[in-house]
This record gives structure tokens, C-alpha cells and sequence, in this order.
DNA sequence: TAATACTTGACTATTTTAGTCGGGTATATA
DNA sequence: TATATACCCGACTAAAATAGTCAAGTATTA
């Protein structure tokens, strides 16, 4: 079990923007340098997370990105969706009456994983992206 | 964010030997028929499970593997930790003062990285083997 | 002694991840 | 209006991880 890098530098970059004034923009070669991230890399992260409505874009010069709401009003969850495709657990579909590859009572593991999903995208619901500024200053 | 079939699998075979009297040896074969996974699979994932004193082996006609603990009393966390390596949820070395690679004040993410792996490690933490086992019957 | 079943390490195909690149388009400002 | 800036977007690729296979064993019991 493990993050993939999209997501993670999703949020790094979106919380490297919250600390500056809204509404500005902030372009990604900014972002690219202060969290050396690579900019080609950035480019397809913001694409998604602008078609999912967390950035819009400033085309030209000084342009950039500005996020779409308050840091506050931001949830973690949404920018996983956005970058991640989901917290994905099982391999059966959620609903289908096969279930499972096709053969029955097979999965008697499969309601665990089931609740795991619920649970760790509940820790991203619960998280907002102005949770992660309060965060005492690292001393190193 | 993706669970591995290792993990899963490892959890429906232990699962499946649950349902048979403890103590009396259940053949890989068996395991391998019902929960329709690779008996050379399974070999593999048992082999790591036994290395973690979560089953024992026994050789020869008739044998297989038998659970060392009761199911109540073994943890999900344990199984995890036998057959995936760890739960990952950070690129970057937990105490070194470099930390995340070497650049300073870069990872405002990396507390709220940590706090997840605990809060998914604490769900296996809680669950046991037994628990998977009182779940009503599928209706499929 | 034959059959069963664990033991172990090596091997491989496929998929995913992480990232790169090229050739655009829009816009502010000098 | 020219030009530099910065987003836009699809295609591409190397490397790593995953999922699974295989072969050649050893131990044990009936």
C-alpha cells in the first residue's frame, strides 16, 4: 500500500500556493523551483486538478494558477479524486452481483476492504488543505 | 493508493483456514481451490506468513498449514506487515534531518503523510481474523 | 516406496509509475 | 505589434513494481 507521487506533490503544490495572497497567480515554474518538482510533471498535475475545479488558470505573462477557493473550503479528498484516480482496494466490482472473479462466496474479505476504503477516504474528507499551513515551522 | 494482491490474498486464505477446525492441517491445494488463487501463488505468500510466526507448516501426506494463534487473536496489522512490507505513505526517511531530499522547508505535507500511515495502521491494528468471520453470509 | 505437500530461489510478462518532450495557444507588457 | 511568458495537451519512454510461473528439491505418512 503506498501514495503515489501525483498526489502527494498535488498537495505539496497546492499548499505552497495557499501561503501566498489568493488570487494572485502562481505559476508553475515558481512551484517547479521552490518544491523542485518537475515542471513538466506539475503541467499534467494541474491540468487535472483544473478540470476538477480546484485551480483556473491565468494564461500569459504573470499568469498562472489561482486556487478556485478558500484553502478552508478545500478538502484533501477532492484533490486525490482530482489527481489519483481513487483509493481503489479491491479488485471486484462494488455492486455487481458476480462479484468477485465470478465465483461465489469467495470473497469473505470483501466487505473489509470495502470499509478500509471508507475509512481512509473519511481521513481525506476531514482534511482541509488550510489544515496543512498551521503546521508549526519545520526547524531544519 | 492501491492495495496489492499479496495483501489481499494472504488475508482470504488465512480467512479461509479460519472456518476449519484449528489445529488440523490445511493443504495449500485446498486453499488454492476454494479461493481460486495460483497454488504456486500461495506457496510464496505462506512461505512469508510462516517466516512471521503467523502459520506453522506441517510436511508430508496430509499436511499443510495450521494457524499458530487463535484468529481472535491475530491482528490484520501482523498479516500486512508479513507479506506487504509496511504501509508507505512518504518518499522520504521518517527522522533524518535531511529529510526529504536534502532541500529544507520543503515538506509541509510530510506530518500529515505520517499522521495517515499511523491512522491506516491503526485500522489493521483493530481488526482481527476472527472479525472477518461473523460477517453474514453472501447472498451471491 | 509412492504420493503428498511444503521449501526455495530464480525467472518472466505485464502493468504502473514517474517523468520527459514537442509543438502548440493565449495574453500582458514593452 | 513583437516577444517573452506561461498555460495546454497528447504522445512517448525508462524503470520499477506487481503478479504470477516454474523447476528442482526435502520431509513425512500411509
Amino acid at each position: 500500500m503506498k501514495l503515489n507521487t501525483k498526489s502527494r506533490y498535488a498537495v505539496m503544490a497546492l499548499a505552497d500556493m495557499s501561503k501566498f495572497p489568493l488570487n494572485n497567480p502562481i505559476s508553475l515554474r515558481d512551484i517547479s523551483l521552490r518544491q523542485s518538482i518537475s515542471l513538466f510533471y506539475l503541467e499534467q498535475i494541474f491540468l487535472k486538478l483544473k478540470k476538477n475545479d480546484i485551480v483556473k488558470s491565468v494564461r500569459g505573462t504573470n499568469g498562472g494558477y489561482v486556487l478556485r477557493r478558500d484553502p478552508k473550503n478545500i478538502k484533501l479528498s477532492e484533490i486525490f479524486q482530482a489527481v489519483d484516480q481513487k483509493v481503489k482496494t479491491v479488485g471486484c466490482k462494488k455492486d455487481s452481483k458476480k462479484g468477485c472473479n465470478g465465483k461465489s462466496a469467495k470473497c469473505i474479505t470483501h466487505e473489509l476492504w470495502d470499509e478500509l476504503e471508507v475509512y481512509i477516504n473519511n481521513f481525506f474528507d476531514n482534511k482541509k488543505l488550510s489544515d496543512l499551513l498551521i503546521t508549526k515551522e519545520r526547524n531544519n
